[in-house]
RNA sequence: GUCCCUAUCGUCUAACGGUUAGGACAUCGCCCUUUCACGGCGGUAAUCGGGGUUCGAAUCCCCGUAGGGACACCA
């Protein structure tokens, strides 16, 4: 059977980095299978559904580079197809109304839990003929009494749990739109799943689906529930701990490839690898490797996972990235050398896309100060003379490549008798305005001619206007 | 409280009954070096506890303990 997968999220806030996690995984699967992986929104809580939400979902999830075949679908499209299985549950006898006010039910739990027992509906409408005056009932799956529901776990393994666990589920609220287990239920077979790849925090309704299913005459998928993300206090990740929606890992200066290769490696294994291609990822991909305990999330270890992609990408799919970073902080990037060879020149230091940026503008942009720190203990009298000195060889430099300029920055170390370490960082400072750059030929070169003269000169000028 | 899941360095993990328990991030030292980085070499650091099974257990079983999850007319 052609493998078909599905991730839904319900439109209720952003692409949270757990549930890109679980995304990825699916999507893995489909793909390396080459089977089918759908979008569908769950989206029957009206209340809390929002168009924001499913925005920041579809952009999340093309912003990874995860697309899909079919989809986006709407669970709030399907109603009427709702409504005809439970009708179908109804006619069948597996599913009956119930008169319960929400005071009776609170009452029932709580009467439960004083006794240290499980909160669960006990079915006392089950036998009801007659309707109560007055109130708009819900409708309840009637659960099977006695026996196992086995839960065959692609990743957790055989999960066996006791009806009487289980209690008799709402399927339909009072106003009759449907809820969660019975959408889920019903989409699943007729989108024709075959596997259910989801959170585990979903492993306690399961059982119940499965019994609806069973109940609907369907074939059972196979189940493959991941464990959740934690944050470093070891509670499930959550927006108290900060950058939860994967757009905010782009707002940070991160590859989406990073992101992936990340959020792969953060509960999946294979062997020692920890940099893997896509083709790769779809190689060795299983879902029995993906590790049973939840996983904690490690920001210094994607922090070191984007500079591994920062370090091996093509510039020019960098440079794709960059574009959004570059117009966000306000950099003109028409007036100086080729993107690409900045990235070039920098992706062995850059942290992120965000440092980038702020670190490569005096290729692009003059500036007004130097860096405090430097500029007290780089420019000092005589240092000018120096400055003065490579200044003219540069300017008389037939070429300017960084050959030709590392052989006059060499030669004017001799000629001056002085170290490399009393010309580059002075030199530095001057054409970068700050300590940190690339070697000094690459920087020059990068940065022109014109731009570099100019930039010496300028610093000779503070240099002789200090106070001897 | 009840049920479910989980348990190897601080973190992500390898090991599929026999290893000096391996790798990666982080951290610490050294080297490289015109800056910042990159890189190279090395160090510290783990099988939650207790019982079994076995010639032999991180690995299998049981009991604890701890963490997480679920117990809605949310998804």
């Amino acid at each position: 059977m052609t493998v078909k997968t599905r991730f839904a999220p319900s439109p209720t806030g952003d692409l949270h980095i757990g549930g890109a996690r679980t995304a990825l995984y699916s999507w893995l699967h489909a793909r390396k299978e080459g089977g089918t992986f759908l979008l569908r929104i769950e989206d029957t809580d009206r209340e809390r559904s929002t168009q924001a939400s499913l925005d920041a979902i579809l952009e999340g999830m093309a912003w990874l580079g995860l697309d899909y075949d079919e989809g986006p679908i709407f669970q709030t499209d399907r109603f009427d197809r709702y409504a005809e299985v439970i009708q179908q549950l109804m006619d069948s006898g597996h599913a009956y109304y119930c008169y319960c006010s929400r005071e009776e039910l609170d009452a029932m739990r709580e009467k439960q839990w004083a006794n240290k027992e499980k909160p669960r509906y006990d079915g006392r409408c089950r036998h009801r003929t007659e309707p109560v005056a007055g109130v708009e009932p819900v409708i309840r799956f009637r659960n099977p009494d006695e026996g196992d529901v086995v839960i065959k776990d692609l990743v957790k393994g055989d999960i066996v749990i006791n009806n009487r666990e289980l209690d008799d589920l709402v399927i339909a609220r009072s106003d009759g739109t449907p809820t969660y287990n019975l959408t889920v239920v019903v989409d699943d077979i007729d989108m024709g799943m075959t596997h259910v790849i989801r959170g585990d925090d979903h492993i306690n309704n399961t059982p119940r689906q499965i019994n609806i299913m069973e109940a609907l005459g369907a074939t059972i998928p196979a189940f493959a529930h991941v464990p959740m993300i934690l944050g470093d206090d070891g509670k499930r990740l959550s927006k108290r701990h900060g950058a939860v929606g994967v757009m905010h890992y782009r707002d940070a200066g991160y590859l989406p490839e990073a992101v992936i290769n990340y959020l792969i490696r953060l509960g999946w294994s294979h062997g020692d690898q920890e940099v893997f291609t896509m083709e790769e990822m779809l190689k060795y991909f299983k879902l029995s490797d993906i590790n049973g305990a939840a996983s904690t999330f490690n920001t210094e270890k994607l922090n070191w996972m984007n500079q591994q992609y920062f370090k091996s990408l093509p510039a020019e799919t960098i440079a794709g990235h960059l574009q959004w970073h570059i117009e966000k902080q306000g950099l003109d990037i028409s007036k100086g050398p080729s993107l690409t060879d900045v990235i070039e020149g920098q992706r062995d230091r850059a942290k992120n896309l965000v440092d980038f940026v702020e670190s490569s503008r005096y290729f692009f942009e003059d500036f007004d100060s130097y860096d405090e720190k430097a500029q007290k203990k780089q420019f000092k009298a005589g240092v000018d003379a120096t400055l003065q000195f490579i200044h003219d060889k540069l300017s008389a430099l037939p070429e300017w490549n960084p050959e030709a300029i590392d052989a006059v920055i060499k030669a004017s170390c001799e000629e001056l008798e002085l170290g490399m370490g009393k010309v580059g960082p002075p030199l530095r400072l001057a054409v970068a305005g700050t300590p940190m750059s690339p070697s000094l030929d690459v920087t020059l070169n990068l940065v022109g001619r014109e731009r570099t003269l100019a930039r010496i000169e300028k610093a000779i000028a503070v240099i002789g206007g200090m106070t001897e």
